[in-house]
DNA sequence: TCGCTCCATAATTTCGAAATTATAGGCAAG
DNA sequence: CTTGCCTATAATTTCGAAATTATGGAGCGA
């Protein structure tokens, strides 16, 4: 599927992708300048896809375009993640409430099924937490997603998208120290539970939590800069 | 201001500029096709700055681009515009909270003023209601704006800006029954007068009953089709 | 008549270079 | 020694055209 879209699209949406990559893990980093034409030599394309893909990128505020001035990657401090979570949190709890009560049969059962993927992975790929297991990084996300996909909303499902970026790179970049597998793991069975009960009140206050827990460890980094 | 910002700019941004104004307005009407050619002899510019701008509109939802078969206005239907209102509704109850919580003095004033400005012009060009005072509409943005600004969240101020431009063009296009002027003059008076004594309660009960207000005049025209 | 393939045309996408604008470093004046 | 200007250089922005891909219609066979 990946590979069907890649081949499918077009140089300028390609590269769209790989810097979105770049950006959220680092490879590029915060503040950085972003020279064309290093980048147009660096990923072997002409300038034309390199600034079109680059324009749709400053649109989510991963990068900053400057108009004679070329474009940067958005920084990172504690004001900032401070807003992505504030959001975040507010968006999910409502999108969560949606989607308990407009999601169908269907949509219960594809959560319970992204739930069971996610709860055959082990979280780590290192005995001491140090590596993440990318695998279930993705299993992760796709979990997430779906108990928030009950009632489709396009506007909220991109700006969650947009959020949930802006969130990974914090992860990726200041990589507070690894979380308790068990913790997690609990708190994604109850949240599963909680839905497939259609018990809003209890999947919200999980849901607060388990964002919170995370952005604890987060945010203790920041402070210490 | 206008004019020194628009000197000042790269083409590929005043041409995004006059593009989303242009698609806003139902200059370019809803669903159709973008022809790349007609539009570069039509605002008298390149491909290049063209389709930076393009691509820049389409992460903001109001033209989808679509790889290797160029780009479309979005489409208006009853459907997306309720995704809109709910949105909208939410953002802007939390953003108010926010504001009316975090703002300081200076801001209070400014929604003072913007208000005094807004309460000074006239609603309607013409007396049957049939004719909106542009002048009117941009002291009527800037004034919610205003209201809404009290604690800067640049996360939530984007997103705003995206729902109301899309409201906005749902309004110029279905072009609903005129509201009545006295009506709306009140709502923003008390919504004003909750704000100064920080009666959150009350500022967001005035400001969903508004919102609504509104949307349901453009929801009757919408079910009409 | 319907469906399919193939071709001519039109459209989008991409490139390479020219034009424009920012930037850093030297030079002169105070 | 500092400040401001000016120039050389580097970077961004823009253009025009080539390359690639989609589209509509004619022709053919079922």
């Amino acid at each position: 599927m990946s590979d069907a879209r890649e081949a499918a699209a077009t140089l300028a949406s390609r590269i769209y992708g790989r810097l979105r990559e770049d950006v959220i893990a680092g490879v590029l980093p915060p503040g950085s300048k972003l020279a064309l034409d290093r980048l147009r030599s660096q990923y072997g394309i002409g300038m034309t896809p390199l600034r079109e893909a680059l324009y749709r990128l400053s649109a989510t505020l991963l990068v900053e375009a400057h108009d004679q001035r070329g474009f940067r990657v958005a920084a990172l401090n504690l004001a900032h993640f401070e807003q992505v979570l504030s959001t975040r949190e507010r968006l999910e709890t409502l999108m969560l409430e949606d989607s308990i009560r407009a999601g169908d049969a269907a949509w219960l059962r594809q959560v319970a099924e992204a739930h069971d993927r996610l709860q055959a992975l082990p979280m780590y790929a290192a005995r001491d937490g140090s590596v993440l297991n990318l695998v279930w990084r993705q299993a992760h996300q796709d979990f997430h997603y779906q108990t928030l996909s009950g009632s489709r909303h396009f506007l909220q499902d991109m700006f969650h998208q947009l959020l949930w970026d802006h969130w990974s790179r914090y992860r990726n970049l200041l990589r507070p120290p690894p979380l308790e597998e068990a913790v997690l793991k609990q708190d994604h069975a109850r949240l599963t539970e909680a839905i497939l009960a259609r018990d809003a009140e209890m999947a919200v206050l999980i849901l607060r939590r388990h964002i919170r827990h995370g952005a604890a460890a987060i945010m203790a980094v920041l402070q210490r800069e």
